[in-house]
DNA sequence: AACTCTGTCAACCGCGCACGT
DNA sequence: TACGTGCGCGGTTGACAGAGT
């Protein structure tokens, strides 16, 4: 079955859009608006282009308030921020970045800014062990009149692709490592109730989430994350340096490293033999991503 | 000059979600 | 509740331009 095509594909035009259509886009909908329905737009625009080519070629082009060149350096900083804290969640991070587009972030990312994040060209804002997390973080606060909505919501979990991952070259831990704690606020204060090490309070842990406590999550058997912590397997206690790179990870710690394939099986072999495939279950996490210009 | 390689970016595709019926 | 439809998103593609050989 499959499902039913948005248009006509055999009627409708496609690739590069013509300055006249582009015109007679930006007319339509300076006189009438989108009219809340974009399928049906070309046809009153009477243009023969696929209503999700239209609202594509207005989002990322037409717009007036698009800002077409250069990324300046300090939108490199938010967007390598943000996308060590979400990983590719590029309309959120163009949320962030007026005037600029989801497609304009993403292609920016994959052409240019991760190679000059990799080259270390690009400086990532960081937070002290003192910093907190806002209580109004700018993406919620985008999100009264976007779309986007940090919650809890597992789609929203911060994440690094398979492609950062391999960015990050986890095998070259002395390079992949580096960078990733060079990247991610230490915001971790604590090892939770599994660690080995007795230093550790857990019975003032304020690492555990009312959400958390009362689940099934196991402690020895996921890796509980709350806004400020990293819950470690029992086993981790083996791999000292290991956990020290967690710890420094905090909260912003990519679960794609470890849930993706091939860095979920990298990782399992630090920590575990038994490379703990049940440790993902963050859909208790609340996501606060820093406050990017708190000066 | 001709060809190949590489980078850039606009556009497309397909999926998940929200919403209306 | 189930289904259909449109929107929004992230991933991918492909055309083009410029650099390199």
């Amino acid at each position: 079955m499959g499902r039913t095509p948005c248009c006509d594909k055999a009627n409708v035009k496609r690739g590069p859009w013509s300055p006249e259509e582009d015109a007679t886009l930006k007319s339509y909908l300076h006189t009438h608006g989108t009219g809340g329905n974009w399928i049906a737009l070309p046809t009153k625009a009477g243009l023969r282009r696929c209503g999700k080519s239209c609202r594509l070629r207005w989002l990322n082009y037409l717009r007036p308030d698009i800002k077409h060149g250069g990324f300046t350096e300090e939108e490199d900083n938010i967007i390598c921020t943000l996308y060590v804290q979400m990983g590719s969640k590029w309309s959120a991070i163009a949320s962030q970045l007026p005037g600029r587009t989801d497609n304009d972030v993403k292609n920016y990312w994959n052409t240019k800014l991760k190679r000059k994040l990799i080259a270390g060209k690009v400086c990532l804002k960081k937070l002290n062990d003192n910093d907190t997390l806002p209580s109004t973080p700018l993406l919620t606060q985008k999100a009264q009149n976007l779309d986007f909505l940090v919650s809890q919501n597992q789609n929203s979990m911060p994440n690094l692709s398979t492609d950062a991952c391999s960015e990050f070259n986890i095998d070259e831990k002395n390079m992949g490592f580096g960078l990733i704690h060079q990247f991610y606020s230490p915001q971790v204060k604590e090892v939770g109730a599994s660690s080995r090490n007795n230093n550790h309070n857990h019975n003032h842990n304020p690492l555990v989430s009312l959400s958390q406590e009362g689940s099934s999550i196991s402690d020895s058997s996921s890796i509980a994350v709350d806004n400020k912590c990293v819950l470690l397997p029992e086993h981790v206690g083996d791999h000292e340096s290991t956990e020290q790179v967690l710890m420094d990870f905090g909260f912003e710690f990519p679960y794609d490293l470890t849930n993706n394939l091939n860095c979920h099986e990298k990782f399992g072999e630090l920590f575990s033999p038994s490379g703990y495939p049940e440790w993902v279950d963050f859909s208790y996490v609340d996501i606060k991503p820093h406050l990017l210009n708190q000066n």
